[in-house]
DNA sequence: ATGGGTGCAAATCCTTTGCATCTGC
DNA sequence: GCAGATGCAAAGGATTTGCACCCAT
C-alpha cells in the first residue's frame, strides 16, 4: 500500500515495519531500512516514526518514559493518561477468567506467570481541563 | 510494617513507596526519601529499589527496554518474555465485555480510549531452553 | 530564494556501573 | 580489619534536538 503523503523516506520505513512482522525496535528499523535508503539517519527513522504514529499508521508499543513503582505487589489493573501520563490504580479490575488467559498465553506460545490490563484515556483532571 | 532484613535506607524507601499512592518515579521517591536520609543517593535508591523487587516487596510498572513499533493498528494483546524480552502477538486474544472495560475506567475516573492487555511469562524458546 | 526535510553531532533523560570511602561488627 | 553498603561521578542506551545544508519548488 501506498501513501501519496509520505515521501520515499517515510514510505521506506513504513514498507519495513508491515513486512517485518517481529515488534523491531527502532535501532533494528533503522538498520533494515538502510538496506534501502543508505543514507539515513537516525534522528530521522524517529522522526518518521513520530510523524507516522501521529497519522495513526503505526502504534508503538511500550513506551514508558520512566518506570514507576508500587509497594502493592497484588495484581490490579493500572489506568494510564494519555495526556498528562498519570498513573492511575483501578480500583474496579477487569475480571478475565483464567481458562480465557491460559487460552490466549497458549496461543502466543507462552508459559504464562502473570497479565496487565492497561486502561488508557484521559484521566479526570485532563477531561475537565480542556472540557 | 518493618521488615528486620532491610537497612534503614531501605527501610526508608520501602516506607516512602507504601505511603505515596501515587507510583512514584525513582526521582520522585529520591526528593521524598531524601527527606529522612538527607545524604542518599541516586543510585543507591535505584539499587534498593532493584533489591526490594528481588525480594517481591513492590513492584515495577512501566519499564520497558526500549520502543517497539507495530505497522497493525487494530487492537491485539501482547506476550512479553520475561527471560528474553521478546514480544509477541497474541493470535487468540483475550476478550472483554465492553461494559466490564467501561466501569473498570470509570472506577479510576478515566475516560476510556483504548486498553491493553499484556501477558507476562516465558516464550517457547525460552521455556524449551531450560527445560 | 524559500521552506521543508535531512544527516550529523551534541544534548537529554533515565538507569547502571566503577570505584574509593565509610560503616558496623 | 573486613565485608557489605554508600555516594559520587562517569558511563550507558534510547531518544530528542540544534543546526547547517540540500533540494524541489
Amino acid at each position: 500500500m501506498q501513501d501519496k503523503t509520505l515521501n520515499a523516506n517515510a514510505q521506506a520505513v513504513l514498507d519495513v515495519l508491515r513486512a517485518d512482522m517481529h515488534h523491531p525496535t527502532a535501532q533494528e528499523l533503522y538498520e533494515q531500512v538502510r538496506h534501502v535508503r543508505p543514507h539515513i539517519g537516525m534522528a530521522t527513522v524517529y522522526r518518521i516514526l513520530h510523524q507516522l504514529k501521529e497519522q495513526g499508521m503505526i502504534r508503538e508499543i511500550g513506551r514508558d518514559l520512566e518506570c514507576r513503582y508500587d509497594a502493592d505487589t497484588g495484581h490490579h489493573d493500572h489506568a494510564i493518561c494519555t495526556q498528562c501520563g498519570a498513573l492511575l490504580d483501578v480500583p474496579a479490575d477487569v475480571r478475565i477468567p483464567q481458562e480465557q488467559l491460559l487460552r490466549a498465553a497458549q496461543s502466543a506460545g507462552m508459559e504464562l506467570s502473570d497479565y496487565e490490563v492497561r486502561l488508557y484515556g484521559r484521566c479526570r483532571q485532563c477531561t475537565q481541563q480542556y472540557h
